[in-house]
DNA sequence: GCCCAGGTGTCTG
DNA sequence: CAGACACATGGG
């Protein structure tokens, strides 16, 4: 018998387990975790091997358990720091909802999903990955490349029967060519891209360490947009998924144009020139706007 | 068949 | 610096 790791993440008042595990339902699609009775299933790589740890409510706590594998200290530390990270537990937002209190769009999406947080993406590789896999598609076949990519590339668990995957590395895809992804219908750019990325994490000349080095949020911008298929879009959903960029703002976003729309009950998308204007009141919390936006589109 | 999709790079005026 | 356009492929 082996001691099984349990690990304690206390939470923030302002935080609803149900509302959050709604936001991560929202594709039948997700390759990267599973939802079953409550609990979170999700495998991670540590230095000791692969693990999966079941995350849920116990009280006013979260418990995060490990299913199989096994933590050393380091491992248990990285874990913490993860869901802390996935579940932005460490960020006050009550100056959002306080400001969203006096904003017609946003007042009714707070009141109706108290306690949702911006679900980030801690790994930096995997959000511009996916950023660059849900451009200028629609996010159901978005989903069905991510699951290709992960279930051909990436690392896999298994624990009842069933298969946790884990993202592939940057190493893993910097070693792929264009030609090994087109099966998989990714689009000639898209490979490109993708690749490109991968070989700048695995050689070290991108990494979340040096972005989050870099204090300036303009020259973070900067730097992510000089890399071949980061665009301002990629770079901001990077910033506010990963970074921790709560003011981050992707106003070039479709699905955010169209949440707009649909709650102003007006017959065409804004353009960007009016979500900046809109967006004036939401200074410092634009990518919590953007992501209660997004939310009231499922 | 047609329009749209959680855009980006490149070219042009 | 703004605007037009090619790219690429599934979903509805």
């Amino acid at each position: 018998m082996s001691k099984t790791n349990k690990l304690i993440i206390t939470l923030p008042a302002e935080f609803d387990l149900g509302q959050n595990i709604a936001f991560l339902g929202r594709s039948d699609r997700e390759s990267l975790f599973t939802i079953e009775n409550g609990l979170v299933l999700k495998a991670f790589a540590t230095d000791g091997g692969p693990a999966v740890v079941s995350i849920g409510l116990q009280g006013d706590v979260l418990e995060a358990n490990v299913l199989t594998g096994k933590l050393d200290a380091k491992g248990e530390a990285a874990v913490s720091t993860y869901i802390r990270d996935w579940f932005d537990l460490d960020n006050d937002i009550r100056p959002f909802y306080k400001m969203a209190a006096g904003d017609k769009l946003l007042k009714p999406l707070t009141k109706k999903f108290f306690g949702l947080r911006l679900i980030g993406i801690p790994d930096l590789f995997e959000a511009l990955s996916w950023a660059i896999i849900g451009q200028q598609i629609n996010l159901a076949f978005a989903y069905t490349l991510k699951q290709r990519l992960v279930e051909n590339f990436g690392e896999s668990v298994k624990y009842n029967d069933k298969l946790y995957n884990i993202f592939p590395s940057p190493k893993a895809v910097a070693a792929l060519r264009p030609d090994d992804l087109r099966p998989l219908q990714f689009s000639g750019k898209k490979a490109e891209y993708l690749i490109g990325i991968a070989q700048k994490f695995a050689s070290g000349e991108l990494s979340k360490e040096h972005l989050l080095s870099i204090e300036s949020r303009e020259q973070q911008e900067k730097l992510l947009t000089s890399v071949h298929g980061i665009g301002k879009w990629s770079a901001h959903y990077a910033m506010m998924k990963s970074l921790k960029d709560y003011s981050a703002f992707p106003v070039a976003d479709v699905g955010l144009q169209n949440a707009v729309k649909v709650l102003m009950k007006v017959e065409r998308k804004p353009t960007e020139k009016e979500l900046l204007q809109m967006a004036k009141n939401w200074k410092g919390w634009e990518g919590y706007a953007t992501f209660y936006l997004w939310r009231s589109l499922y």
